[in-house]
DNA sequence: TAGATTGTTAATCGATTAACAATC
DNA sequence: TAGATTGTTAATCGATTAACAATC
């Protein structure tokens, strides 16, 4: 969509302009500069303009940026103009907080199924959706449209799984499976790692003791 | 417990050495060069190197790391082989679904109590762990030694929540609530931002179909 | 000893910040 | 027009990679 490839850096910085866009819209906001939410915010303001001008000159001289014209145009370069179809693999508790999480089809990503390998939980309903075999992934990936797999499922079977729906047509994973997958170049992965996360805290609490 | 700084950028690798490590060391191989570990990790070994040194030589010329051993010291980096006690405030679908996954407490996080507003769930157990009104968290947590909360809670209370706790001792946060949190510079903060997370995989979906 | 591989310094690359001319 | 603030170039800073002497 763009023409040169932005880092990652940027990227990660987007939802969170996104979100205080969103909130200053919401508290009636018209217009904001960039000195201004760098002090909401607390990054610099020449990162605000770095970052934004990598897509574009959304702002005016003298002006700022108007809040909501912004907030519109970064939820497009997020791409939350499109709609996802998305299947969860893995029935456990994180998988039905996902599917029970409803915020994320306020933003375009719509739950459409859900499977799961144990026999006991299959036919029953998450927020109504029916809980699958894996058998019936396949039909139901290529019946559906399903661009997105969230796998919330063990390690040990996550990367076999992630192969598989590959071949289904899958084109991105939000993987929550504590393993790295190896996916062609063209299928995009977005891992969290919870205990990876945990981790991070406990380092830095332990170096802050020192 | 360092003297320099270290960067987050090596501090946010160090969980996924460890992950390769313990893999390693579970299929028993004893010992490994940076240059085999770049290759199964797909990092330069010089990166490998260079991050491993900030907290010491851990290797040894002509032969590499002993896996067992790097594995224990990298846990130690990471303060795992200290005990942790958690609460986790708000008890929903993700609290709940935190709570059941057994693998923080093998990694010396505990959860040791459970807190909710709602009078309905009051009361009722999670994995053993009873649901407490908010009003006992501060004896809660001061009795009980607690020193992380997990905030499962709606970003509005968040912010509120995580004030009273650190006046009550906690030391950090793992927060998944969608807002930042502003506490004071020795307090630490692991933000799980699941829906950036999942913003991020739509912006990288949109730009590959470029 | 010779070969292998680390620890560490130096070079490169990329990201952040500062500065300011362009312009609303 | 004068003031404000962007868009963008230049300077700085930090992180990654390359190279190699030290050493097991």
């Amino acid at each position: 969509m763009e023409d040169k490839e932005i880092s990652q850096a940027v990227i990660g910085r987007l939802p969170r302009y996104f979100r205080y866009l969103g909130e200053l819209k919401d508290e009636g906001m018209e217009r904001v500069s960039s000195q201004e939410l760098s002090d909401i915010m607390r990054v610099t303001a020449s990162q605000i303009r770095q970052d934004l001008n990598n897509f574009g000159g959304f702002g005016q001289q003298g002006y700022g940026y108007n809040v909501e014209y912004l907030y519109e145009e970064i939820g497009k370069i997020l791409g939350l103009h499109k709609k996802h179809n998305l299947i969860i693999v893995g029935a456990g508790h994180l998988g039905q907080a996902l599917v029970n999480y409803m915020n994320f089809e306020r933003r375009g990503f719509i739950f459409r199924g859900i499977f799961d390998i144990d026999e006991k939980i299959q036919g029953t309903q998450i927020r109504g959706i029916t809980v699958r075999p894996m058998s019936e992934m396949e039909r139901f990936v290529r019946e559906n449209d399903i661009d997105i797999a969230v796998l919330t499922i063990p390690k040990t079977s996550a990367v076999d799984v992630a192969e598989q729906l590959v071949s289904y047509g899958i084109k991105g994973f939000w993987n929550f499976a504590h393993v790295d997958l190896h996916v062609p170049g063209n299928i995009q992965v977005e891992n969290v790692h919870l205990s990876d996360s945990l981790m991070k805290l406990s380092y830095n609490l332990a170096s802050h003791d020192a």
